[in-house]
DNA sequence: GTTTCTGTTGGCCGCATGGCCAATAGCATT
DNA sequence: AATGCTATTGGCCATGCGGCCAACAGAAAC
């Protein structure tokens, strides 16, 4: 089974294009089947070409994994945040961010989440993108609150406590919707966007709204 | 390396003795080196013994490694509500339980939930394990709250539901740990215990007070 | 002391992986 | 059209794994 991509195998591709090439399969390989499953023979498998060239381009799949982790988080990071500085209200965009995140469903950028804290442990080179990813995550975070309060839709607590606080709860959130404990009994979406909206001075429901089907 | 215990082989041990041996030294393994790294070779090395004696005991390996997951986590988890419970006072109790759970270092033990959390995606006995710790984690936690409420202690609010936020809390913190990130720089410990304490009527800092060193 | 039961051994197989390398063949330059 | 560069191939090796099994040996029963 799983010939997905036998892409007419346009040969001979300047080095940086099969790079990003390569990337991709492994980001489609670790979403549809797990981190641990990016091999150099299943991506050169989906890719069509020689486990041997995935190795020239990676040296050591470690350096593949990160790569893969990076480019599967980041497409679903830059999206989501795109589409909350589009919403430009700032309770908008933080209402957006909890609806996208904070769901109870396993989904396959979560796993990769997952996956990657796991594999973290062990392998530096994944570790550095995992916390690089997490920084990042952050960061992008703070902008979002730090707007908010700019435009005095906020009340200026602490943004960048705030920002670890949240993240903190929608990564633990992200392990129990893996597991699958706890579905549907306690919604602690609700609590963490009551616990936002306290933090932020925000009316009550002002975020927690965003979960009213 | 690694002959750590090459116990002088007391042969042919009764069935139930040898089985419970095995499962310690798979639990010490999942400690030390992670629960991956459960094997039946790792195992019966350390052990002193044959490989296949592990393999007599334990059909497939998932079940070993499920076992060694539960007893490892079993022994911190009674010993810690052991404590808890000998303390007495529900608050004090509380406070003791944030106090060991909620730390910035990873340990052993930390890393072997995550571990599981990850195996447990793709390894059903494991998954049954790991999904069986975290109901009995919740309502052991559960009955601290309602003893606290009998008590007089703590406004009853909805334990059960307090419950799971606060563990979804302390895993995010398991994740945030092991990564590393976010250390030192804001106390995400203190922020669950002011949560705590707001959810349970509580006084400020009467949970909080755990982390003044 | 002999027999019987079964805990235990040691080795085997098939498989997948990471990593490596000489040989090949596509594309650009001339 | 001939040449040179290098992207690409295909196969190789060692390692470690899960799983299996016939043979062995220690302890208990007779």
């Amino acid at each position: 089974m799983s010939a997905p991509q036998p892409t007419a195998r346009s040969r001979r591709l300047p080095p940086a294009e099969r790079r990003q090439e390569i990337i991709e399969a492994a980001a489609a390989v670790a979403l549809e089947e797990g981190l641990a499953a990016v091999t150099y023979r299943s991506v050169a498998a989906r890719l069509g070409c020689a486990p041997g060239l995935v190795h020239h381009y990676f040296d050591a799949v470690e350096a593949l994994e990160a790569e893969a982790f990076t480019h599967a988080v980041s497409t679903d990071f830059e999206r989501t945040f795109q589409e909350v500085e589009e919403l430009g209200d700032a309770v908008q965009g933080l209402r957006h961010m909890l609806r996208v995140w904070v769901s109870e469903s396993p989904e396959p950028h979560k796993t990769v989440w997952l996956d990657a804290w796991y594999m973290a442990a062990r392998k530096p080179r994944v570790h550095a993108a995992v916390d690089h990813a997490m920084r990042i995550t952050h960061s992008r975070l703070v902008e979002v609150l730090d707007r908010g309060v700019r435009e005095e839709r906020f009340a200026s607590h602490d943004p960048d406590a705030l920002a670890w606080q949240l993240l903190t709860a929608l990564d633990g959130v992200i392990v129990h919707s893996s597991i699958g404990v706890n579905q549907g009994i306690v919604d602690v979406r609700r609590t963490i966007a009551h616990f936002t909206e306290t933090a932020l001075g925000l009316e009550r429901d002002a975020l927690a709204s965003a979960f009213d089907d």
